[in-house]
DNA sequence: CCTTTGACCAAACTATTAAAATAGTCAGAA
DNA sequence: TTCTGACTATTTTAATAGTTTGGTCAAAGG
């Protein structure tokens, strides 16, 4: 059982580097086998199919990235450090795992309806989490509102608004350069701030 | 001279009706011609090809938005109530324009160079006339910062990605339907009276 | 000279099909 | 239970033919 379960890590692992240096749709199902060795049809032993091994893949990167915020924050820091700090964890994953991102290249994977219901899950525990820390805020008297929902949905959408504003005025297809991700982060952190100076007044 | 600056106009009108009723690669310059009761030749006299007649219609559209937005916004409002304002007349030609959206459909005319020239020109107008919204509420004492530059080009940026992260929500392809608007317009609203205050701190 | 036109062409787009690549299955072995 | 070689089914890709559409021209009307 956890033997399985080791080697469905593993198979995500390795689905991870193919994935995340050669995008979704350039790495086949034979291509991951023989990075591990083993036939195509053991992967279909542990994945019923590619998809079900793509949603594999996107849930456990965004394990780590919600680990990574988990450890990365502290309720003793204000907002606006927190924001901060949350920004440069979110982008570190940004960049890392850039070539994962779905809207390019995958047909029509970001409507299908399984992998929009994980999707779906997975945004929902990252704005559960900005709920925390807006909630947190709020106790601390740094906050003068209610709906901290409403808030933190608000806060996650204008933020990944404004990056991909920033990311799609650039060439279309090529990977982002070091200047452009800095002037992106830039532009994240003054809206955290002025977003976090509005909400205290 | 004048006459020929009304046909321009005129077709110009034609070419906005069929490009905002189908879309701008549904439209034939040959529609345009029947629906203006002229021969194509007569079309490219002037202008020389599809591409310049699509560029008018876009600075025809915008112009028409920024002369709006000049009626809508008063010195005397708050930074606020400008904002609030300003949404108003953007989504209102959000709407009414929204199949001239071109990022789908068109191949790459976002990315072609003459395009893409019309198009940051016609952007830098509005962020200068947001330069103006801020610099006022600035000398009003509403805002302490300096580069209002940089911060016109935040919010619209801020504003435009809030906008597309809920439009994308929604279903790709079809227009977006009335309820999804009226909540993007909260949204923006939201982010629009956070950001106010956020700057007046 | 300015404007318009019917007739024409070349390039872009679409539909169709065949070939190649890839997802996914199965009977059976370790 | 876990794995495999050999197989099938489905999707992509490539090549082709047919159609549409952007764009041009020589000539004519005002």
């Amino acid at each position: 059982m956890a033997e399985a379960d080791k080697k469905r890590e593993q198979i995500i692992e390795g689905a991870i580097k193919r994935f995340s240096h050669f995008g979704i749709n350039k790495t086949t199902m034979n291509d991951i086998a023989e990075d591990l060795s083993v036939s195509k049809p053991s992967l279909y032993y542990y994945f019923p199919d590619k998809k079900s091994l793509i949603v594999g893949v996107i849930e456990k990167v965004f394990r780590d990235y919600f680990e990574m915020l988990g450890k990365k924050l502290n309720n003793d820091d204000d907002l606006e450090t927190t924001l901060f700090n949350s920004i440069v964890v979110r982008n570190s994953f940004f960049e890392k795992y850039f070539m994962l991102k779905i809207s390019e290249g995958v047909p029509d994977l970001l409507w299908d309806d399984d992998v929009k219901e994980s999707l779906d899950a997975l945004k929902k525990i990252e704005v559960d989490l900005f709920v925390n820390i807006f909630e947190n805020a709020r106790v601390k008297g740094e906050i003068h509102e209610n709906d901290m929902q409403r808030l933190a949905a608000l806060y996650l959408e204008s933020l990944m608004g404004l990056t991909n504003m920033c990311i799609m005025a650039e060439h279309k297809k090529i990977m982002p350069e070091k200047k452009l991700l800095k002037s992106v982060a830039d532009k994240q952190k003054s809206l955290s701030a002025i977003f976090a100076r509005g909400l205290r007044c």
